[in-house]
RNA sequence: GCCCCCUUAGCUCAGUCGGUUAGAGCGACGGACUGUUAAUCCGCAGGUCCCAGGUUCAAGUCCUGGAGGGGGCGCCA
């Protein structure tokens, strides 16, 4: 017995010679030419049945979505959708599928809120089979860049036992009996009885645990699940995402940027060199979707040509202070069309401001630095003061895409001790509670810089996708936890 | 958390001013078909009009509440 091929294989094997398969069926046409799909590669091999060889009860069960196995020879195609076909001999029905109740009709074109619903079943669709290696190829292109360069990764905790790190409303992770839990004489949880002997949580960021690592290794970065429990209800949000967080020591600002520059455009281009088929399948589906819109609300550059624009212009780089005041110029500012009207300095910026400057005003990437300090998080190092800028500001860096909004937050960190115990008591954060984080500019502390990348906003903007539950096989977010 | 929209056949959607028996395409099912490409052709079945109240002689259609879905905003990655 032959071994299987892969489908994605088969099409570059030699021909006149025999081979097994096995797939789901997409269409059975004619009672005679089956499209087979693997999974391995968006194309579907066209598998030749012939009726007097095969029994009249396998060809009745030959349903879409019907999972099976052939043997048989590969020849040149005698049709002209595809260059070679398979010449069944032997077909072997691995698992049934009643197309009374299987709910993926591909013909159909069932709508991607449906299939959110059944997404146990959505791989099963050339657009999620191909999002979801589209993904694969972006998750591989992370460690390949990262590791091509010497970083080193660092598997974060998930758990954690600090609530100091302020990135957003924590999960809580306990054993306790939530219905009886143990009490203080002041009526308090006690949590001393818990599973770790303190209250703890689900990370929102692995970047202080990263810190701590590229203090002694120079360059890691972490990739791993990252829970937010805000109540978030957007397209661009999920409770469960993941999330890479590069930390270098010795960078500064610049640097930071430079590499954040370097490994977008990296894994764009790794995309587009190894996911050429997926991409243009998923260019067709958009163009398919474009043409049902007006006019006005259509996009200019198809998904291919978006891609490979980003690639071919450096990303356009301004301060804060810079930004405010072309958005206090803009159009839409003097004609009163913000919804929040920019009027000075501090404010915080708005995604229609962000919108406006990265879609209208330079139409292309946007880095945003050096944000005022009060608007940022505490660990950010603090800028000497500069002319013209009216008050304290951070090296912070916000990394604007198209459609998506923040891809990347980072910073170059304080590693100063005293400034940063100052900023943490302005801020109200524990310093006792976060002494081993402390410990890193007690003890040979040197400048450093990383950021946050949302894998899953990368994903969104590289497949051309809107939504992002439609890029992780299972989304979680407010009011769903399905799967 | 706030604001707006949607919910009719398995899927995608029509359904006019509140008026008789609720419509289409696709899918499914039955049949034909040995070169199809979202195959095609013929035939047939398929409905808790999201749920609960209300208004009315009469509600898929209007009102109130709820559930589910979508979009925008805020929080951020």
């Amino acid at each position: 017995m032959a071994k299987r091929i892969r489908v994605k294989d088969i099409f570059s094997a030699a021909t006149s010679q025999n081979y097994k398969v096995m797939g789901w069926v997409r269409t059975f046409r004619n009672n005679q030419f089956i499209a087979l799909n693997d999974g391995s590669c968006l194309a579907n091999l066209q598998v030749v049945v012939d009726n007097d060889k095969t029994d009249a009860d396998i060809i009745r069960r030959i349903t879409t979505g019907a999972g099976i196995m052939i043997d048989g020879k590969l020849i040149e195609s005698q049709g002209k959708g595809q260059t070679v076909e398979l010449l069944a001999e032997n077909i072997t029905i691995l698992g049934d599928c009643d197309p009374e109740t299987y709910p993926i009709q591909l013909k159909n074109r069932p709508s991607l809120e449906y299939l959110r619903e059944i997404a146990h079943l959505r791989f099963r669709t050339n657009a999620f089979s191909a999002i979801f290696r589209v993904r694969h190829a972006l998750s591989y292109g992370i460690h390949k860049f990262f590791n091509d360069r010497h970083f080193v990764n660092i598997h974060s905790p998930i758990i954690t036992g600090s609530d100091a790190e302020g990135a957003g409303e924590m999960f809580q992770v306990t054993t306790l009996d939530i219905n009886n839990p143990p009490k203080n004489e002041d009526g308090s949880i006690n949590y001393k009885e818990d599973f770790f002997g303190k209250a703890t949580n689900l990370t929102v960021s692995g970047q202080l645990e990263a810190e701590l690592a590229a203090l002694a290794l120079s360059n890691v970065y972490t990739f791993g699940p990252t829970f937010r429990a805000e109540n978030s209800n957007t397209t661009r949000h999920l409770a469960e995402f993941w999330m890479i967080e590069p930390e270098v020591a010795f960078n500064d600002l610049h640097d930071n940027m430079d590499l954040a520059e370097d490994m977008l455009k990296y894994l764009i281009q790794y995309v587009l060199d190894h996911c050429a088929e997926d991409l243009a399948f998923l260019e067709q589906r958009l163009m398919d979707d474009e043409k049902t819109k007006p006019q006005a609300e259509r996009s200019e550059m198809s998904l291919i040509e978006k891609l490979k624009f980003c690639l071919e212009h450096p990303f356009e780089r301004l301060t804060y202070t810079e930004a405010i005041e072309i958005l206090k110029n803009s159009t839409p500012n003097k004609k009163g069309k913000f919804q929040y009207p920019i009027e000075k300095w501090g404010a915080d910026l708005q995604s229609e401001h962000e919108r406006y400057l990265v879609e209208k005003h330079f139409k292309k990437p946007v880095i945003l630095t050096n944000y005022p300090a009060a608007i940022k998080a505490f660990y950010m190092r603090q800028d000497d003061p500069k002319e013209g800028v009216p008050g304290p500001t951070v090296s912070a860096m916000d990394i604007l895409f198209p459609g998506i909004g923040e891809i990347i937050g980072g910073s170059q960190r304080e590693e100063r001790y005293d400034l940063l115990v100052r900023r943490m008591d302005e801020m109200h954060i524990p310093a006792e509670e976060m002494s081993w984080f402390l410990d890193t500019r007690r003890f040979g502390s040197v400048p450093h810089a990383g950021f946050g990348l949302g894998f899953e906003r990368l994903v969104l903007f590289v497949t051309g996708m809107t939504n992002i539950r439609d890029v992780i096989p299972f989304p979680r977010f407010p009011g769903n936890a399905e799967f």
